[in-house]
DNA sequence: TAAAGTAGTAATCGAATGATAACCTTGTCA
DNA sequence: TGACAAGGTTATCATTCGATTACTACTTTA
């Protein structure tokens, strides 16, 4: 009855367990035994397997920043992109808007970014704001296009950290805010 | 020769050494032993003083907010604001932009921000980003308009926090979208 | 100048945390 | 089958952290 698993298995549903409690209380507020406890193993488990907590982060958050680039660059390969069509543009903020939904992903980015005093993390934020940022800028758009939509992101991100989405009603202003900054992804916000 | 001040002295002090300690570390990063320290003062004073280190990061956040929307209004009230007139976005701009040199108010917000799973300090994010929000739109602007210039400031304080400014040569594409997310201000925000 | 209030510290505590060591347990294969 | 490897745990540790308590030292005032 003891479920054993392959090391290999074992390390994906870790890092997922770990992409969850991170996502909620990023790096300094996330402790080994949260990863452990989430995924169903012992803390001292999770420790010896990626060897420090940092190591862990540092994987977690690079796997967040891959899974946003390639969500980008399928909406790229999937059709011709032309910056100089809105719809086009639409189609990118899409598949942005569909990585709420998982919510962890975008949550973990934002945590990684924020947590730029651990030089290590700092570095891998960079790296992976390089490549997300080299891949939008890839459509050939301007780097004024490219920057406007990495920034409606990082607006998204915060917004949805501070839960405005569940919030829209009892807020004045900040509603407006919510909805111009969703569009129509807001659904997918407020579910969950 | 012992260094005698009035509680509300102190308190003014410690409140500023707070916000350097949590622009570094954020809240779950940042002791209160380490703020203790940054002012000159015992940690238990500290605590005393305010509480809990909850209720003392709520005060660093709250005036941070403050700041930011201060900043603003002042633009707003000094000359009239045309939101169809491009020089007077950049002057709002600019307004953030030298929010920079001070730092710690841009990375506090920030980390205010992302600290969202602690509800106390998720609702301070949404009254702060609220105000400030509200102050952008009462120029008689566009949602959009208000939305992009909010997006433009947080891009700013992630780009900040990786300290992608520093790093702008030895990096590829992102050193692009850091001079055009800057733009005049890059100065700015290399110094110190 | 004594008393009362205010500013501040040293000592300490219990809980939590990341990490290590030692051990157990299940599968595999000569 | 028995030994060895691979998967996983219990027990434990040294630190660290936020918070409390009890105390000291300066300042004001009557």
């Amino acid at each position: 009855m003891t479920p054993r698993m392959s090391a290999g298995d074992r390390r994906e549903q870790i890092l997922e367990a770990a992409a969850r409690a991170f996502a909620r209380q990023g790096f300094h507020g996330t402790t080994t035994d949260a990863v452990a406890r989430e995924a169903g193993v012992s803390q001292p488990y999770v420790v010896r397997m990626f060897g420090t907590k940092l190591e862990l982060f540092l994987e977690v958050f690079a796997q967040a920043c891959e899974r946003i680039r390639v969500a980008f660059a399928d909406v790229l390969d999937a059709a011709p992109f032309d910056p100089a069509r809105d719809e086009d543009w639409d189609r990118l903020g899409l598949a942005y808007a569909e990585l709420i939904s998982d919510r962890d992903v975008l949550q973990v980015m934002m945590h990684g970014f924020s947590a730029g005093s651990i030089e290590e993390i700092a570095a891998a934020g960079r790296r992976g704001m390089d490549r997300i940022y080299a891949t939008v800028a890839s459509t050939g758009c301007t780097q004024e296009q490219a920057r406007d939509f990495i920034a409606h992101g990082m607006l998204i991100n915060v917004m949805l950290a501070l839960r405005a989405p569940e919030h829209v009603d009892d807020l004045g202003a900040l509603g407006a805010l919510t909805t111009c900054a969703f569009g129509d992804a807001l659904p997918l916000a407020t579910a969950q």
